[in-house]
DNA sequence: AAAAGACCGATTATCGATAATATGTACCGG
DNA sequence: CCGGTACATATTATCGATAATCGGTCTTTT
């Protein structure tokens, strides 16, 4: 939002968050308020509020005299996020197809590099792309609510990637769905877009739900609503 | 989560609330720290830290150095979260159908304060047996990321009943798909409940989409709409 | 008179210190 | 040797005071 971060708070914040995402502070990390102020040259004030801002986004978690710590993403909820985001990125296309037919030449940039990453077998490359082009498709919808929520989710779909491992094969089986994506967007298309995400996003719910002893149900996606 | 709330800042983002919620605090508001801190006998620290919670709930607004107040809902926003909760309303459906079949003694209980309340014109009864109506539906669903995504479009739908306007008319008629509703899920009937759901919040959009121009006058608030 | 700048009061952001609480460890009676 | 209690230690929660910043007002300059 602003470039010159002023508060302390947000600088600490923004660095803690840039650590968890990129998995410098794993999953059930303890975070030391007194440590991390010295280390931001700074005073314990500043770094509770980031605390406090952080735990709102869901990246840790916190209990009275108790610390707080990187929060740890279980299967179950992994499985969770998918579906909600399914709909969430089912919406968008619906919303974004009447407002991006022909004009999807970003889209197909992330689409290049989701294939580039897939076949050099570099996941991280194929993470980050696949996310640009995930993110296009909801900020295309032109709803910030929707913006929100879908970012909301992020944590858990981002920590996914590095903990879940996709055999570089499937990566390159998933191209060709983002490819009809792209290709039902471009000609404003968005029932059969919102659909190809629901299920895309819908089948990696099954990467997560069978990791623990009660796994998520599922929707029959097999009659998924194509209403409105 | 703790009966006992013992942080001090746990009382007071509780308070606030509460105080937002329910009006006894519109939105614009300004919020002082230390007039906060004073009123609850504490300083500004866990005042702070209430208000960097309540930010990320979305109920407050702040910028650095500038202050904090109660945020304000452009109808735009009541629009755009009206089509996000649809679908996750809708995901609730199909997710919760299978495990309510023949279970939904709960929700008919709701049902009948719906019709109570729009029988009597009852807004806020009404709105408050809407709202568990509702709820029940995305709990059932057994999903916590799903129920936290929904939660979380919260404060624009309860600040909505402050603001729109629904005749007792259109209560009633809106008496109708909740039963249908709850009729589709008693069956197991996932689809046509998420459908229902879903056309029901979308057509509240409607409610919103062209108010920017002409604000509610505040003689006319007198009948206030309640619905989600 | 209008624009620019300095000043003032109010409020926020941060600090350093203190109180409160949890966790681990040694000690005690059994 | 074991369960349980008191103490020591580490860390969090809160406090009161100070520094930083904002917004408006009152000059000053052209």
């Amino acid at each position: 939002m602003d470039a010159t971060r002023q508060c302390m708070s947000d600088q600490i914040r923004h660095a803690l968050a840039e650590r968890i995402y990129s998995g410098k502070l794993p999953p059930g990390e303890r975070l030391v308020e007194l440590q991390i102020a010295r280390e931001f040259d700074t005073s314990q004030t500043p770094v509770r509020e980031a605390f406090r801002e952080l735990e709102a986004l869901r990246l840790v978690e916190s209990n009275p005299y108790r610390g707080t710590r990187v929060r740890e993403v279980s299967p179950r909820e992994m499985a969770e996020a998918y579906l909600v985001r399914g709909v969430l990125e089912q919406l968008a296309a619906e919303l974004a197809a009447p407002l991006v037919r022909g004009k999807v030449e970003k889209l197909r940039d992330a689409l290049d590099g989701i294939a580039a990453g897939a076949k050099a077998g570099d996941a991280k490359l194929y993470a980050a792309e696949n996310l640009k082009f995930h993110r296009w498709i909801v900020e295309a919808a032109d709803n910030r609510i929707l913006l929100q929520s879908w970012e909301a989710l992020s944590f858990e779909t981002r920590i996914g990637l590095s903990v879940a491992r996709s055999s570089p094969q499937e990566l390159v089986e998933r191209i060709q769905i983002h490819i009809d994506i792209a290709n039902a967007l471009d000609v404003g298309d968005g029932q059969t877009a919102g659909l190809l995400l629901r299920h895309h996003s819908h089948g990696l719910t099954s990467v997560w739900k069978d990791r623990e002893a009660n796994p998520v149900e599922p929707a029959t996606m097999s009659k998924v609503s194509t209403d409105l």
